[in-house]
Order: C-alpha cells, then sequence, then structure tokens
DNA sequence: CTCATTTTTGATATCGTTATCACTAAACGT
DNA sequence: ACGTTTAGTGATAACGATATCAAAAATGAG
C-alpha cells in the first residue's frame, strides 16, 4: 500500500544460475558443505562473495521451523533496569546464532491500578507473530486477554523478574517477597523508625511494597508509608528526575516524615539521594536510601548506593537457557529462582 | 539438529477446515475484511479468537516482499546513551506496525586503535539475514567487508550520531565537530587553561576528540590531552564506574593535570564527577566537567552537568522516517544534520 | 425471467529456503 | 568382470502467507 519500491535481493536461484548448478547444491555449499565437492563448493561461495549474497533466514524459518528468533518483551526500552538482561538475551543470541526481537509496551496508555491495558496484547501479539523460538518476559501480563494469548500458543515462554504464584509458562526469576523483607528487616536493624517505600503501585514494584510493608510491620509494629511513584505508565517513569516528586509526595502525605525509604529501582533511589543533597539532607543520617538493582551507578555515585543486587544479566541468559532446553527436549526445569543479595553501602 | 521439539502453530489451513471455507477467505478476513460476507467474516474471527490464532508475519513477508522488521545495530546494549534511540525506533515500530530487531556487536574482540573487527560484517550479515525494511545504525562501521555488505544490500541503511564524510547510504546525524568545538569554545571562555578529554580513541568519540583539540588549540594556543577510555571494546566500557580510571591515567600522563575535561558521555562524565567527590575536588571550582548527550540524570544529579543535548530518540524517529520514504518513494533527503546544543548547568 | 452487475468465494502460483528421495558417476571389494 | 558402496548432484514438495485471476452466488435493471 504505502509500499512502492520492492527491491529484490538476490537468492539462491540467482546464485544457481551464475554458477550452473541446482538451487540445492548451492544451498548445500552452505547449509551443508561436505556433501558438495570442494571444487564446486569454492566456485559458489565466490559468486556469493562477490554479489553479497546473504541467505534469507525468514525463508529459511518457514520450512525449518525454526526462526532463531527470541523475543525479550520490556515495558520501556529506556528503562535502565533491563539493560543488563537485553544484554545477556543479546549474547546469547550471538553464541546460539539467534537474533533480538524487543519489544516494549511504554505507551500502551496505561489502565487502572492493575498497569498496562490492551497494548499489552497488541505487542505480546507482535511478537508471537514472528513465531519466536522463545519469548523473554520482563513482567507477568496483568491483561487476561495477553496471557490466554500466551498460552495458547506453543511458543517457550519465561517469565523473569518475579517468582509469580501462577506462572504462565516458564520462570527465571528472583523473589521480590523476600529481597524486600530483607531490607525492611535491615532498616530496622540499623535503627529506623519511619520507613517510606518509594515506587509504583504496579507490577514487581507492588509485591516489593507489599512485602516490605509487612515485614516492616511485624518488626518494628510501625507503619510503613508508600509513597507512589506515577499512577500511569508505572514503568517508563523510572527517572533520575523523580527526586522532587518522591519529596512533595512524602510531605504530602499523613505522618509525612520517614528516617528510611526503599526505593523500587537504583534510578529512583539515586534520585532521592540527589534530591536529598539539593536539600541539605545528609544520606544516609537524615534520610537512609536502599534502591533496587545495584546497577553499576549504585557503586559508583557518591554517596555509594545501598541496595539490592540483581543478577538481570544471568537472569537472561537463563531464560535463554530455559528455551534452549525446551526446545531440545520435551522435559526439563520450569522454575528458577536466582538468588538476590542486600549490598551494604555508604546510602543507608 | 538441537531441536528436537517442533510444536506446529495453527495456521490459515486450519482455520480454514475447521469454519469450511477456503484458506483465501480466512486470509481476507484480517486481510481485507470488506471483501468477505459479515456473517461469515463473523465465524471465522470468532474461530480464530477461540484457538488464539496469530498469523505468521514471517511467512507473509516473503511474498509481500516487507518484513516489518527494524533493524538497529548497536555498539552495547546496555549503553544508556542509545537508550533514547532505542525507545525512538521502537516507538515508530508500534505506530507502523513494524518490529524491532536490535543487534549489539559487544564481544567483537576489539581490534587497533580503528575500532571493531570482523564481529561487524557477522552481526551485520545477521540483520541483513532478517530482511528488514531498513537498518538503522549508531556507529559507521570501520571494517571493509561490512561496509561493502552493506552497499551491496538493497535495503536502506541510516547511518546516526555522526556526519560521515562518505555515509554509506542515508544519515540522521549530528555534526560531532561542531558540538565538540563548542564544549571548547565555552571552556575557554569560562577562564579554563588546561583541558583534557575523557573518551575511547574510536568512533564518534574519536571525531569530537579530533575537533575538541583542534578548538582548543585554535582558541587558546594550548594542547589539550587525551585521556583514553578504554583500548577495547571502546563502547561497552560507558560505565559509571569509569571515574578512577579517568584520575589514573590523567595523573600518570605528561603534562598531568586540567582544569577541565570534556567527556565522551553523560555516563563517564558523571562517573568522573562522583570520583571527583570522593576525592574532595571541587566541580565546577577545581575541575569543570562537560559530558555529551544530556540524558536524564544529567539534569538531576548533584550538580547538575553541563552537556550537550543530543536529539537521541529524535534521531531514531527521523532514521525511521528515512526508511520508510525511501520505500514509498525512490526519490527523498539522504542526509539529515539535527542540531545539539551546549546546555550549561552546574559542573562547568 | 433474463442479462448485466456486483458481491463473495475459491484455485493456483509464488516468495526463498530446506527436507526428502532419486539419480548418476566414480570408487571399491572380490 | 560383477554388484555394492560412496560421493556428488538434482527434481520435487513442502512451509504459511499473499497476489492474481477465475468462478460462483447474490443482486439489480429492464
Amino acid at each position: 500500500m504505502t509500499d512502492t519500491v520492492k527491491p529484490k535481493p538476490t537468492s539462491l536461484r540467482d546464485i544457481a544460475e551464475r554458477t550452473g548448478v541446482s538451487v540445492m547444491t548451492v544451498q548445500r555449499a552452505i547449509g551443508a558443505p561436505h556433501l558438495v565437492a570442494e571444487k564446486t563448493r569454492r566456485r559458489i561461495l565466490r559468486v556469493m562473495q562477490e554479489v553479497g549474497y546473504v541467505p534469507d533466514r525468514n525463508a529459511a524459518s518457514l520450512v525449518s521451523r525454526s526462526s532463531g528468533l527470541v523475543g525479550l518483551v520490556v515495558p520501556s526500552a529506556t528503562a535502565p533496569t533491563f539493560a543488563a538482561e537485553v544484554e545477556g538475551v543479546a549474547h546469547f543470541g550471538r553464541t546460539t546464532g539467534r537474533d533480538l526481537l524487543l519489544a516494549d509496551v511504554f505507551g500502551s496508555g496505561g489502565s487502572g491500578p492493575g498497569g498496562s491495558s490492551g497494548g499489552e496484547q497488541e505487542v505480546l501479539r507482535a511478537v508471537l507473530g514472528r513465531r519466536p523460538d522463545g519469548i523473554v518476559l520482563t513482567f507477568s501480563p496483568t491483561d487476561a486477554g495477553a496471557r490466554e494469548l500466551l498460552a495458547q500458543s506453543t511458543v517457550p515462554i519465561v517469565e523473569t523478574w518475579d517468582d509469580p504464584a501462577e506462572p504462565i509458562d516458564m520462570v527465571a526469576g528472583i523473589s521480590n517477597d523476600a529481597a524486600a523483607r530483607q531490607v525492611a528487616r535491615y532498616f530496622a536493624k540499623i535503627g529506623r523508625r519511619q520507613a517510606a517505600f518509594f515506587g509504583p503501585p504496579a507490577g514487581h514494584a507492588r509485591t516489593r511494597w507489599t512485602a516490605f510493608a509487612d515485614e516492616w510491620a511485624r518488626v518494628t509494629d510501625g507503619e510503613a508509608i508508600h509513597v507512589p511513584l506515577e499512577t500511569s505508565s508505572p514503568w517508563a517513569q523510572e527517572r533520575f528526575g523523580s527526586g522532587p516528586a518522591f519529596f512533595d509526595r512524602l510531605d504530602g502525605s499523613p505522618d509525612g516524615t520517614a528516617d528510611c525509604v526503599f526505593c523500587s529501582t537504583d534510578v529512583t533511589a539515586a534520585a532521592v539521594v540527589f534530591e536529598a543533597q539539593r536539600r541539605g539532607l545528609g544520606v544516609p543520617d537524615d534520610l537512609a536510601v536502599c534502591g533496587f538493582g545495584d546497577l553499576d551507578i549504585a557503586a559508583s555515585m557518591t554517596p555509594a548506593l545501598t541496595t539490592v543486587s540483581v543478577p538481570a544479566r544471568d537472569m537472561g541468559l537463563q531464560a535463554c537457557e530455559l528455551i534452549a532446553a525446551r526446545r531440545a527436549k520435551q522435559s526439563g526445569p520450569r522454575r528458577l529462582l536466582l538468588a538476590t543479595h542486600l549490598i551494604v553501602r555508604d546510602s543507608a
């Protein structure tokens, strides 16, 4: 419709005609070289080189029933939190001849407190349409339609960054619950009295908030404050500029004060630290700050950020391994939990 | 070979059999609904919904000669510098029904000062194999083989982040030269005497270094120091942890001192600021720091970072527009330069 | 009711690759 | 010399979608 120019790249047939052999012989020259006579093969390869022939993997995947694509679905392509996981999946791809299909659900319009809306389904449909060898999810879809779409498909699915009660298929995740409780206990241990949680009321962050609040109540008999990050597009709001919003909302809430805060990501934690510095608040003296993710900025900034380390890159890698294992044989482990660690530095 | 299980997703034919119509009618139900009787269409769509049918876009791209993929090649998937561009391309994809094929050349083993090695060619070959509607490059390949591969292909190519003298095809970039000179003049204007450049000796960073040094010499008659970031895998080293390396290398160089430094990215600039703080050096009093990119951390950190703003997201968008335009009609602009701006904040 | 027209449906070829089977020619053992 | 492997090559049929053309069914005009 919009396309007018449809240039035609060279195909096996073109090479075959140029060399005077059959299409199959040409194909074998690259797909099964030992089946082709040395001399013939060299001639074919030389022609391929000359014209810059690159086999069409889309066509190949049709008949070979393996696209060599790995789908990775992230909330937002810009979120630094997932960068390491993207790298992990990309690395797996490079070493196993697979390519990375990256999809983000940002701009899905948002919806109620549950998270993002039908945009999820649209994005997943697009990914499924490429018939990837597997799909790695960085979040668990909330949309029922989206979940059913995935469940009906025959594609291996791996959820990461969570330990879902009802996984869609496989899991290579972490326990947000355990990690959050550990932070709560740590805050209590260093003598803090008024805790706050800074993060969106959705997704994994919500799990962390719930567990954090529960554990905090358990060990201190006090209530924790939830400072919501944003109501819509929760993930896209992981900005270094969120600092002012935190203090504004904290001040505006009942019991509007805190001596420690658990942030849902290192980015927001850094934002809080930056803004605290600007306001002349001491970190950790006036406010202890704990992040989540252990991005490389955490160790480098001043003060160095106390945070929960998450093996994000490894999570991506393991997710891919699960996919590969599933494709190789029917069985195999379906649920994998990776360890998180509280890394105590200077900010708490 | 490694694959054993090859589950077969439902196809048009399956739907056709279930509904008792021909394959073409089923296809039309989704591809050209107005050509199908209301009643028939509804029946078909209902069955599709029931079984969770998703059309195979790989097969579609074979005959329609448009894969609906946009290839984006970045040096490293984790580099925050390119995150905004990734988002831009992804956004374009969502709004035009295209998907994002992301490839990084990290781990290519590196080579001489020229940049990365034959890994480039391998990655580009993989991307070309998917027959994308276009390829967006965040860097200009140095490998001759890689460049020829691209030149021989019929796929629209757009180079970004640069203003190459000999573009492969189209360009949606910026002038690293102009931006760097502006920084040099600014440093001179605020009375700095000893300038340093912190960045890899390759790629765009090299262009910036050259221009920066030249302009610095022109306006101050002084020489600038080049503090190399790393020799291998230049891009992957954009870390917040690079701070110590900067000071170590600066101290180790002849004339080992500087009162201003131009960093090749905001990440390394932030790293320098963090380490300066740790060493008790005042920024900007003892050391003026200027970054590149205007990532969102720049405005938020304390001190706020003086930097060069780069319309990264827009660059990705414009690159996609160029690709779309090329596909729509033969002609159209081939070279697009976007403006950069020096954003003066607190660090310089 | 017939013919022309429009709407709706179907048959077939095609995209570029791979799987499968068949075939020729050369090399082998006895 | 014979049959029997082995190496090398080719013909044909998929894969799942779309383009194209042809045919059938429904509709309208006279």
